[in-house]
DNA sequence: TCGGATGTGTTAAAAAATTAACACGATGTA
DNA sequence: TACATCGTGTTAATTTTTTAACACATCCGA
């Protein structure tokens, strides 16, 4: 089940995750920094231990310090949070998702992403037969 | 700031506000049939009245029960979702996230859904210049 | 070499979230 | 009418989260 992970964590938790999935990889003192009000290092700290006893980091030392990593790849959890969104948000359509990602990119988007997306839904079109 | 909203929810709060946006609207009763390990009828009902104290909320009333529903419109909470969703995993990139979205859905659209989507390319296609 | 930074680990207190228990009113029905 | 059912509100206890404090090790520069 892809729900379990994310949805049990805590507020502070939720946070950090976030944040090191944002950054691929960071150390306590980058994880404090990025963090709305944040509580002093040393909670930090103890959060970041905690996530890792629950199997939702895991470290490696560089230098004098430790530099964490989520455990569930990026790809995995990319998914995973788009299907969440798609759930509450968009009834489970994909097709209404991208249209209101579409919408928000309206301003941003290049000539040259819109044509690659053109691209890949002929694409799309062609793998569903 | 869009981030305050959901991101100073605790873990129950989000679940909850996660599952009246699904519904549209929902009861104390409903709710609690939705949610994951769920407490007892009384918790619901205490936790829907914090959020409904915190803004997050409101009711009418139906015939003998409460129906919640969101104070910020599903549009706009559709929108900070999504924004979020690229700002953790997608670095900001619209056009990476309709991709991993058509990746996604590369079994369940219809053609009908991916020439819509094509359309609607060309049309964002226009608004750009 | 000595002290100050900068890391860590552990522990316990404080705050917040979560939960259940109880009280009360309305409604429907035997 | 009496009683069970279903809804609410309020309160207090429990549990979890969140936080800070303290202890210790290492590294670097005066």
């Amino acid at each position: 089940m892809a729900t379990s992970s994310h949805h049990q964590l805590s507020r502070r938790e939720r946070q950090i995750m976030d944040i090191i999935y944002r950054l691929g990889e960071a150390t306590a003192a980058e994880v404090m920094e990025n963090l709305p009000d944040p509580p002093s290092y040393s909670a930090v700290r103890a959060l970041m231990r905690i996530l890792e006893e629950k199997k939702h980091l895991r470290h490696r030392q560089e230098g004098p310090r430790y530099v964490y990593t989520p455990t569930v790849p990026l790809d995995a959890a990319k998914q995973s949070a788009l299907k969440h969104v798609l759930a509450t948000f968009f009834e489970g359509s994909v097709s209404q998702a991208v249209a209101a990602l579409l919408d928000l990119g309206r301003d941003d988007l290049t000539d040259a992403e819109l044509e690659r997306l053109a691209h890949l839904i002929d694409l799309t079109h062609d793998e569903g037969r």
